[in-house]
RNA sequence: GGCCCCAUCGUCUAGAGGCCUAGGACAUCAGAUUCUCAAUCUGGGUACACGGGUUCGAAUCCCGUUGGGGCCGCCA
């Protein structure tokens, strides 16, 4: 039997990370099976179809590398099709019409859904429903409802695994009740479970804790500069293990092991935490082209265009340093493009408040501009050299050096700073910081 | 209110009756290292929700309780 599987969003303006997580689930399957994985707008609610929000769907699935075989469809383009099958309902006399709306008969009987991860799943009525089990398939205004066109289009695709998320197990036997009524066989169904906030409660983009909303949402993390193949990863091992404590795994071999029965039936808290971790794994092996490409959106790099070694030199320390390509934004790398770099006045006191420090900085000038080759070792027993001759810590002129070179106390290891800046630079800053911090 | 699903460290999970004095990862803490932040290395703490069964033996099976989530719409 050849798979067919669908991710079925309603274009909302945006992605929830928990149909994220559905559309990866359902995409792994068809790549398991050698199946199909199609792609279905419910936009009966012509209110939300918009071209901008289908977009964020395309663009969403984009980001994360899946690719849909077929479609996108559009139920509003199908609007033909769900009065036919009414009709077909309503001539068996499995339907019929009450306050203007077209209500469905549901069998008294309970149906048992036989669900490939949940097991066989069967569902009393509540008591509510006991007072009338019969459903709305057409509102009084004429359109079709989401029980109806859900399992319509099911039917009409050929869809034969329904893996959705655990909020629609309780209406599944509506489902399964309707293809009955169609007489035709109900889909494979797979109900995985929710994604929840930290604290348990529900993911939702409507969330007032704005953080919490935030959390929900994929462009979050689109916008976030996170790695999509990390966000991927990590997504799969919400409610999948490969039980072997494999986590940052190739999205090929997931496809490969993936499988259904093995996903959990437990609810699972998301941790931004651990997707940031694992978004720095995924950054830190890029190739520094690679690397250079995808962090483009988030670097600012003053003054005319830097050279392309030196620029990938000087990157690597901060490829190293990030887990997401937004923290870009918060390192201060304007002194590697432009003499104009700000001096932190907390480093500056810390380290350059001594009565010698323009005087030492000036004789390390000069120590250094006697290094025959510009390089990490000669660089460092210049420096050593000059301390001991001095009769001062290493430590005395390493702090005042890097602050005068790149106007903070934080960076890379300070003879490795001084390597890639060149020599022209630190013997300029040098000489011009000595005269700053003379007393 | 009714019905359905679920329950292992703070979080994600391994665990399908003896390999479990419960393993891994993230987070956290401590130490090491270093010129700083970071990284790295080493080490530590923290979990089978509770109560009953079944069994020679239970995290694993059964029942109940509690807790969490979901659904019961002319929303999807």
């Amino acid at each position: 039997m050849d798979v067919r599987v669908r991710f079925a969003p309603s274009p909302t303006g945006f992605l929830h990370i928990g149909s994220v997580r559905t559309a990866l689930f359902n995409w792994l399957y068809a790549r398991h099976t050698g199946g199909t994985f199609v792609l279905r707008i419910e936009d009966t609610d012509i209110a939300r179809n918009t071209e901008q929000s289908l977009n964020t769907i395309l663009d969403g699935l984009k980001w994360l590398g899946l690719h849909h075989d077929e479609g996108p469809y559009f139920q509003s383009q199908r609007a033909k099709i769900y009065r036919q099958r009414t009709r077909q309902l309503l001539d068996a006399g499995m339907a019929y019409e009450r306050d203007g709306a077209i209500r469905f008969k549901m069998p008294r009987e309970p149906i048992t859904v036989p669900d490939l991860i949940a097991g066989n799943v069967t569902r009393e009525l509540a008591d509510r429903e006991l007072q009338d089990p019969d459903f709305v398939i057409v509102r009084s205004d004429g359109n079709p409802v989401f029980h109806l066109v859900n399992v319509v289009d099911d039917l009409e695709m050929k869809i034969t695994h329904v893996i959705r998320g655990e909020d629609h197990l309780s209406n599944t036997p509506k489902h399964i009740a309707l293809f009955r009524a169609f007489g035709v066989e109900p889909p494979q169904y797979a109900h995985i479970p929710m994604i929840l906030n930290p604290d348990g409660t529900k993911m939702s983009k409507s969330d007032p804790d704005p953080g919490k909303a935030r959390l929900a949402s994929l462009s979050t993390y689109i916008e976030d500069g996170y790695v999509p193949e990390a966000v991927r990863n990590y997504l799969c091992l919400l409610g999948w293990s490969p039980k072997d404590n494999r986590e940052k795994m190739d999205i090929e071999e997931i496809k490969r092991i993936f499988d259904l029965p093995q996903v959990l039936r437990t609810n699972a808290r998301f941790d931004v935490a651990k997707l940031k971790w694992m978004s720095g794994e995924y950054i830190h092996e890029l190739s520094m082209e690679e690397f250079v490409k995808r962090a483009q959106p988030f670097l600012r790099i003053p003054g005319p265009p830097p050279d392309r070694t030196y620029l990938h030199a000087l990157l690597r320390y901060y490829q190293l340093k990030i887990q997401t390509f937004k923290e870009l934004l918060d390192q201060r790398i304007d002194y590697w493009f432009i003499e104009e770099y700000p001096f932190d006045p907390e480093a500056v006191k810390k380290s350059c408040s001594a009565p010698q420090t323009g005087e030492r900085l000036l004789k390390l000038a000069d120590a250094f501009a006697a290094v025959r080759h510009w390089d990490l070792p000669s660089l460092e027993t210049a420096l050593k050299s000059l301390a001991t001759e001095l009769g001062i810590k290493n430590a005395d002129l390493i702090h005042p050096c890097r602050v005068a070179v790149s106007g903070q106390s934080v960076g890379m290891s300070l003879y490795h700073m001084l390597e890639v800046l060149g020599r022209d630079r630190v013997l300029a800053r040098l000489r011009r910081a000595a005269e700053k911090f003379r007393p």
